[in-house]
DNA sequence: CCTCGATGAGATCCGCCTTGTTCACGCTTG
DNA sequence: CAAGCGTGAACAAGGCGGATCTCATCGAGG
């Protein structure tokens, strides 16, 4: 899939023309790389992050020669998948049927019923899961007393760190 | 920036209400998600690539309590920045000012010309690059006749491998 | 109100990124 | 619709740094 089915795609849902579905799509994604180029991290709530991260210096080579080459510090986009993007993905979690809309109004009433039966689905599917997990845990903690005063050494050190990190 | 205000930028951009920018870019992460989870690779040239791929079993642990867990192999969601997307991010490139549309042929009027004064801008500073690089094609092709033979080849072979990659 | 995201520690696997070339495809413009 | 330009993929070797993912809790977002 392309762009451009992409923008078909999109205006098949929302019942736009082929010249408004192009105009929001193109917006979208200029919007999001001219966000994560001021350093804003922009969240799609379910779908993912997309941010700006920092490359330290290093070094690469080059395959034909072996010569080696040093990279400069830099900065490069990145993408969190969200969880449920990750669930559908991995088969964890259906979505729900996508009604084509034809109008604005019935979009909008239709979508709102498609997700409840949607999270009302995938809840039955999420809790045998995590019945399983519990029976593990416990013999793990039998096993690992001593690495958790460790663990709040490096804890203190992460929490100062991040607050330096600001969106 | 969270998905409201993606939404509210999006409207002020394509100059459409609220409610019909909320539908395209639900829409469109929605699309994306699906045409991932179906296997398929969502390509936006010079934004990047969404696709999902294949993560083999390991082992994670708990932070909590240092337990063990035995991940399975399982599927998921990857994206991998476009040249632009990157280029804009470190810095390397500028995008050309974004006119807040009006109406939608004042939009696409706007955005020709914005377009026309980017690839200037931009061209400025490839075309110093592409200089460089034709003057080495040249001087390549004197002495390499052979390995046009074997180019070919190799072009072959990689046809009949991107022919086998569906999308 | 419900769902999602951030956070902790850390082992293991994976991805990055280089130069240079070629070709196919996508996208924009006329 | 056609043409030209830009993007992307593929390939070579490989070391080093980065990312992943766990469970449970709390705060943010929808």
């Amino acid at each position: 899939m392309n762009k451009a089915d992409l923008i078909e795609a999109v205006a098949g849902r929302v019942g736009a023309d082929k010249k408004a579905a192009t105009n929001a799509v193109e917006a979208l994604f200029d919007v999001i790389t001219r966000a994560v180029a001021e350093g804003q991290k922009v969240a799609i709530s379910g779908f993912g992050v997309f941010e700006k991260i920092e490359r330290g210096a290093r070094t690469a080579r080059n395959p034909a020669t072996g010569a080696i080459v040093k990279l400069k510090k830099t900065q490069v986009p990145k993408f969190r998948a969200g969880s449920q993007f990750k669930e559908v993905v991995s088969g964890a979690r259906k979505l729900a049927k996508a009604a084509p809309a034809a109008a604005k109004s019935g979009a909008s009433a239709a979508r709102g019923t498609a997700s409840k039966a949607a999270s009302k689905a995938t809840g039955k599917k999420a809790a045998p899961a995590k019945k399983a997990a519990p029976a593990k845990k416990t013999v793990a903690k039998k096993s690992a007393p001593a690495k958790k005063s460790t663990a709040k050494k490096s804890t203190a050190k992460k929490t100062t760190a991040k607050k330096a990190t600001k969106r």
